[in-house]
DNA sequence: CATGAATGAGCATTCATTCAT
DNA sequence: TATGAATGAATGCTCATTCAT
């Protein structure tokens, strides 16, 4: 019984924190209220984690590492680069969808310039831009994608692309943003992004 | 002559919070690092800002507001629309090289969740999207840019991406980023993302 | 045992702040005083009282409220108006002598002008007034009270003595007042003010 | 021309002053708030007084000691011990109509506990004391007040209830307090309480 | 004399962290 | 392990006072 209890209640606070955290940035979050929503007292965050930055720390960890996994065995894939890019994409958007929570915290707080956070955060998001970026560069190497763009400016671009349609999605005031508007708005990004850096026609209309 | 020294203050505490801002992040700074880096005294900062939420508005506002009315400017010009997309992302790195620190102190306070921001920052953003967007839907009407693409998607994809390069410029460790290396990868995925955009040719190899 | 700790350390801090409050006033008593004589930590007043204001308003509940229980039920006793009036007198010296730093708290900060402390202190003082000038009516009305005279300009001359009496008394600079002297002080002014309120003699010298 | 200045705005400052801490108290008085209600400047206050507190302390001094004078010219007069206490009853209420301002500064910050003030103010206080005490002293040794009463208890509990009267006519909520009712009160007050420091009549109803 | 912008000491309050139970 | 009362360092903001003009 008190086996499976440590990690369950470590998993508990990670979770709960990564809600508030989304909901109220990190600074403005209580210690006491990431306790309140995991349903543990303030003092036992402390057994688990050092401190208030570490449980943030842990999130980008534990969490990002196993997407990054994921992406990593997309991109290994034996497709074509084109098909493999759509599909980080998706693979993307869909933690949009279904963890807002959490993509709400990775893309807030890599910017809080916290040297403990920018510590921890910049290796993992290095490591998701030599994933895209690789796959662009084998790309280039079959002669479909254009050589005259740096493997890295795509990869750089495309995550701020979908950051920054995830973010504005989250922002749009008036109409209710919906699942199936993200996707739509997804699709045609995709469509158009992968267009650009298709190698020109053979005739040339550029 | 003594006219003059109010705004003179004003001015030189907004220059100095956006330092500050954007190097340690809004909740992070203190309000006397604010003063010591405008050389004035604490409450100095209350003579010219409600508090220290408003010092972060009116950067919001001054700055943004400016920059809004050239890229504005740009928009109505009677170019192309690729071209003025061009002018525009030009415009928008023309920012970053040579206001670093307003740049990192935008991108970065954008996604804090604070109230006071949002409800300041919102509006502005949204009149950035609708600029860009309103060229590309020009764009469309022309029959030179694809219709199949939502204007607004890309508008904030655009603006997710240049942001995107911007932060993982400032981010990379390793090799010193300089302007040049910024200035070559805007032009780089300029030329890709506005290929992208582009109809595809009559006889079409997609 | 862990239970009392709650009320127990409420009343030290209330305790703790009558005393200062009455030795140097609301305003120029510092929140770290009253922790300090209440020895606890600054912080910790915070988890009784919502702030330095409710400290004093929760001892104008507590204790005025407390006195006026009192008051009431020797208001209410079966005997005649004047016996009671001079009972009253006393008690209300009674808490004088014992609790002076109360007092002292009761009468100064009545004047205060705080928005917060009048909407707390009027309707207790309202109600003092309310108990004594019942006994001053019941008096009119058997009698024994001359008539000519608004129960509530009793009862508001009647505190207002004694609350005169009891500062003048603190403020004495030369001889050391003491616990005595203020009992025959007091003793002295029952005797003239009770008799200017009884009826006239029949063949009336006045 | 400048003359009189020196005096004519150092007035226009007390008055100003006197008129805002009647109505906010001292402490929550601002410097900036006299300025203003004296049509001066800020630092104009500091030509004219050390700081803040001596503002206070001014008033005091020249405004009380004013009264005194006059309070100690009819306690001089040629009249009877009853009359001339009556007509002190009356100056006092005089003043508290007219000027309720400088009434509700005096009986409010005598309170506070600051040392500067009891500095200030308890000798003035004394010097009041002792005018009606000698009044009552001297029907004492004409035999018309009864003996059995300190005098200095006779002038501290008369300072106190009419103290009382004026504070307690300004706190009723309910009946907008006029003149009038004041001086009604006042009237009744005055006839019971002289009648009880009456010697008793010779046949002795007490 | 008069001004009011600037100063900076001072204080209420918050909240991450500790530790006795 | 778990708790949550207690701690006290840290900081935003106020406002009496100064002084260059």
């Amino acid at each position: 019984m008190a086996r499976k209890r440590n990690g369950e209640k470590r998993e508990r606070i990670l979770q709960a924190a990564t809600k508030v955290f989304a909901k109220n940035g990190f600074y403005a979050t209580r210690v006491s209220e990431i306790a309140k929503a995991a349903g543990v007292a303030d003092g036992t965050i402390y057994l688990y984690f050092e401190n208030k930055d570490h449980v943030l720390v842990s999130i980008f960890e534990d969490r990002i590492s196993r997407l990054l996994r994921i992406l990593e065995e997309v991109a290994d894939r034996n497709e074509g680069p084109f098909e493999r890019l759509k599909k980080i994409i998706e693979l993307q958007l869909g933690l949009l969808e279904e963890q807002r929570d959490l993509a709400e915290v990775i893309t807030v707080n890599l910017r809080q310039s916290s040297k403990l956070l920018k510590q921890y955060a910049t290796p993992l998001f290095v490591r998701y831009l030599q994933v895209v970026g690789a796959v662009v560069a084998q790309g280039q190497q079959q002669g479909v994608i254009r050589a005259d763009v740096h493997p890295m400016v795509v990869s750089r671009s495309l995550w701020g692309a979908l950051d920054g349609l995830a973010l504005t999605w989250a922002l749009s005031p008036d109409r209710e943003p919906t699942p199936e508007r993200l996707r739509t708005a997804a699709g045609q990004f995709a469509d158009f992004f992968l267009a650009g850096l298709r190698v020109a026609a053979p005739h040339g209309e550029r």
